[in-house]
This record gives C-alpha cells, sequence and structure tokens, in this order.
DNA sequence: GGGCTGATTGTTGGG
DNA sequence: CCCAACAATCAGCCC
C-alpha cells in the first residue's frame, strides 16, 4: 500500500476560495505549545508518579532515527557543540530538507519499531490482564523476553522510485 | 551532589 | 476526529 500522496497538494479547492483552516490549524497549534511548555514542568513530576512498569516505551520516530545518527556526525563536524538544542535545531533543520527518498530508509525503520511496539503493547495489556487475573498460576520469570529479533534482515520492499 | 531543562519532529494513543 | 503528550540526547545550571 501506497498512499499518503495527499498531503500538500490536497486542497481541495477549486474554486478560489482562500482557507482559513490553515490559520486556525496554526492557532491551536500555538496554543498547544504555549502549554506544552507549561506541560513541560509538571511532566516530569507526573511522568515520575505514574512509571508504568512494564508499558513499552514508545519507537523512535522516522526523525529520531535519522536524529541518532545526526547526532553523531554532527558532533564530529561540531565537536564544540554542547547541548542538545544545537543537534536538535541543527537535525530538525536537516530532516526537512531531507526528501522523502532520504527519509525512506529512516521512516522504514521507525515502522520495524512500530511492528515491535505493537506487540510490545499487546503483551504489556496482556500483562495487566495477567495481573488482575491473579490465578495461582504466576510467577512467570520471562516467558515473553524478546524473540522478536526475527527479522533484522528480512528487508523485501520494492524500491519505488520517486515519481 | 543530584536532577531537570532545553529543542527537534513524528508517532501513537486516548478522549 | 483532534489534541496532547512523549520518544532520545547531553551538557549546563540551579537548589
Amino acid at each position: 500500500m501506497k498512499d499518503t500522496k495527499a498531503k500538500k497538494g490536497a486542497v481541495t479547492g477549486k474554486g478560489g476560495k482562500p482557507r482559513n483552516e490553515e490559520k486556525d490549524l496554526k492557532k491551536k497549534k500555538l496554543l498547544a505549545v504555549k502549554d506544552e511548555k507549561f506541560k513541560r514542568r509538571q511532566l516530569k513530576k507526573e511522568r515520575k508518579a505514574k512509571k508504568d512498569p512494564n508499558q513499552p516505551k514508545r519507537p523512535p520516530t522516522a526523525f529520531f532515527v535519522f536524529l541518532e545518527e545526526f547526532r553523531k556526525t554532527y558532533k564530529e563536524s561540531h565537536p564544540n557543540a554542547k547541548g542538545v538544542a544545537v543537534v536538535g535545531k541543527a537535525g530538525g533543520d536537516k530532516w526537512k530538507e531531507l526528501t522523502d527518498a532520504e527519509k525512506a530508509p529512516y521512516v522504514r525503520k521507525a515502522a520495524q519499531k512500530k511492528a515491535d511496539y505493537d506487540k510490545a503493547m499487546a503483551t504489556y495489556k496482556q500483562k495487566q490482564v495477567d495481573e488482575g487475573e491473579e490465578d495461582g498460576s504466576l510467577e512467570e520469570s520471562e516467558k515473553s523476553k524478546s524473540e522478536i529479533n526475527d527479522d533484522e534482515e528480512s528487508e523485501e520492499e520494492d524500491d519505488d522510485d520517486d515519481e
């Protein structure tokens, strides 16, 4: 399934009627960002308080995958670069420059992570049930340790040349 | 001395 | 459907 083609050119528009939806969206985003700053403050506290025992962490997005590699390169290029904001901005800027083709490998990898996460989440949910179950037979060390390492090099993805 | 913030975007999950 | 929060990283700064 190749899809997700409607990204920028999909405006459905047709009539020349300028839609302000963009403005509206931006407005909301701005609000969200503003609140985000504030949330960050208590976020740390809340997170600690919650502390999920076995909840799988979210898989790194394509951007993060790229960023991981980018950080190494950036550090080599800028050994004096200290701080995450520096690399973050640089990475974000570069990421925007990357094309779908370049991002493809990163995105694909992210997809793998999602696959793992998907299974992990299933197990996580299952665990929840297990907890509630609490039947006599528990005490299982690790039944689902990590056998997801099956397909590591199984890359079957037809290279779709961009059009 | 220890702990959190800061910045990037994407992705996922919940409401 | 839409929003909100979080995913890593690392050094610097605050209490």
